[in-house]
DNA sequence: GCATTAGGTAGTCAAATGGCTACCAATCAT
DNA sequence: ATGATTGGTAGCCATTTGACTACCTAATGC
């Protein structure tokens, strides 16, 4: 674990894209290669290649090359960081409001 | 429940920027007024107030103006989406991965 | 009532983003 | 050996983004 991790806020920026995003939910059905994931997307090469260098470049995705195909695969723990992240967020939110609201009832029953 | 949702991309895309992070960060601890929140940033106004708008379409922040102080405030669902898929995905990528080890450890035994 | 404070508009600008075409390079199949 | 396939570069372009200054408006405090 502990990864060399993209600063969350490129993670975010690199599935801020409908394209990568599409992407990401092909490679949890496995890995594939440029041309197999480009397909669905009626999009010019390199222009997919640029998809392709943000999730790597976030640490999204990982890829090798072997003979003239590149397969690109989702990093183990991707995603991880993220769940981290938003799920202590929504914690500490959600018990700040209901700590709010205890307060509200006991102001109410007063 | 079901709110009407920014598309995720979008959602992604409002928390991508290092600022705008830092906003959710201080409003997990409660609701606060544009100037409190843009204290820690030595930025022009109109550049935050462009931030703020970002998370409020976004849908993770909602804000209301009393007087002349508008009070910022995260949004109570605003991360159970993004939580909902990132889960759903890690998950499923990890299944694969155990299901990938346990084939090839099969091949190893075999 | 006048100055201060909090928020907001309008308009400008440089850099980043997402897209394209044209072309190149390596590998595989025949 | 050569033609098709796969991936990749270089360079261009329009739009979006993140920042700024200058200015305006409406509440508040005294």
């Amino acid at each position: 674990m502990a990864t060399n991790h993209a600063p969350l806020h490129k993670v975010f920026g690199a599935l801020s894209d409908p394209t990568r995003l599409a992407v990401v939910e092909q490679l949890v059905q496995g890995p594939a290669s440029v041309s197999h994931l480009s397909q669905p997307f009626g999009m010019a090469r390199p222009t997919f290649l640029k998809h392709l260098q943000v999730l790597e470049n976030a640490g999204i995705v990982t890829s090798e090359k072997a003979g003239r195909v590149r397969t690109v695969t989702l990093s183990p723990n991707a995603l991880d960081w993220v769940d981290t992240w938003v799920r202590q967020h929504r914690k500490r939110w959600e018990r700040r409001l209901n700590d709010l609201g205890t307060i509200l009832e006991k102001e109410i029953n007063r």
